[in-house]
DNA sequence: CCGCTGCCCTGCAGGC
DNA sequence: TGCCTGCAGGGCAGCG
């Protein structure tokens, strides 16, 4: 899936492209799309006609679109981010394992999966959203404040990225150290520190010489601190790259790729040379997943925690 | 509360 | 060629 780095180009393409339009037409093309919208497709599509788009907002893996209210219509001035007291509703996305939210010309042919298109008042290039497995999804949702951030409804459990000013270190790092589970699981757990999925996970394990089943108790604080201070250094140098993407299916609004796959250590290179000791990586299944390590760098723990 | 399993989908690669 | 299995970057309900 698009993990914090892929989102997170696509957040930028969309509020260059979407921010500051007016929607004027949705069509739902598959309802599964909007399956976390209670009321249903047709109340989706009536709901976001004549809204407008203000900021386009990420936290973790999810992205969302703050919405003008519909009398806002009228006025052409572009109002940003409400910073405090209104709350306001959001067009809320999250793109699974395979959804892409492209910024197509009218006329581009249809995707074969595509979900949803949204069309704007002044003609211009269409968004869409396209998603072959149909994890992802995209709802209206109202925004709550919590602890001094705007997010929607169904963000509120999700922790704060790594690279979100409210971010807190070693907060995080407390919390890691007070659970009973495998380090690995622990990353990936999005109420804990959000935005790293199977990719970012095992690169910043390999950063920091820690193998996927360590368990979380039995981390120093300054092993803690070395591994997020890793996360954050791929997170990083990927977003730098445009993200990771081995195929088509992980591009930016504008259907670019981006290349950081090319810098992957272990991520997909079974039985390719360590970078660092060119041991051979190996493959384990775990969470009915793979994980990548390299078996020199990154020993099995003897009390690995599965 | 916490940790963990199973499941939601489609498509593709590889084995037979 | 086809059929089958396993796998893919995620998250959530529901279980113990």
């Amino acid at each position: 899936m698009p993990e914090l780095p892929e989102v997170e180009t696509i957040r930028r393409g969309v509020a260059e492209h979407a921010a500051g339009r007016t929607v004027a037409e949705v069509e739902v093309l598959h309802p599964r799309a909007v399956r976390r919208h209670v009321p249903g497709p047709r109340d989706f599509e009536a709901r976001l006609v004549g809204r407008s788009v203000w900021s386009a907002q990420r936290r973790g893996k999810y992205l969302w679109l703050e919405l003008g209210e519909p009398a806002d219509t009228q006025s052409t001035e572009f109002v940003g981010t409400a910073g405090g007291g209104v709350p306001g509703e959001a067009l809320l996305t999250h793109l699974g394992m395979s959804g892409q939210l492209k910024v197509q010309p009218e006329g581009a042919p249809d995707e074969k999966h595509l979900r949803v298109r949204f069309r704007f008042t002044d003609g211009g290039p269409q968004l869409r959203f396209v998603d072959q497995r149909t994890f992802g999804g995209l709802s209206l949702a109202e925004l709550v404040d919590v602890d001094g951030v705007a997010l929607p409804t169904p963000v509120a459990h999700i922790a704060p990225d790594p690279v979100e000013k409210v971010f807190d270190a070693e907060a995080v790092v407390a919390r890691l150290r007070s659970r009973r589970t495998g380090i690995k699981r622990a990353l990936l757990d999005q109420s804990l520190i959000s935005g790293i999925g199977n990719i970012y996970a095992d690169e910043a394990l390999w950063r920091a010489k820690l193998h996927w089943a360590r368990p979380t108790e039995t981390l120093t604080r300054p092993a803690a601190r070395r591994l997020l201070a890793a996360v954050r250094e791929v997170l990083d140098e990927a977003l730098a790259a445009g993200g990771t993407s081995f195929d088509a299916l992980y591009v930016n609004v504008n259907g670019e790729s981006g290349y950081f796959d090319r810098s992957l250590a272990v991520y997909g290179q079974a039985g390719r040379p360590c970078p660092r000791c060119g041991a051979l990586v190996r493959r384990d299944s775990f969470m009915n997943r793979s994980s990548y390590t390299c078996p020199v760098c990154q020993p099995k723990p003897r009390n690995a925690h599965y």
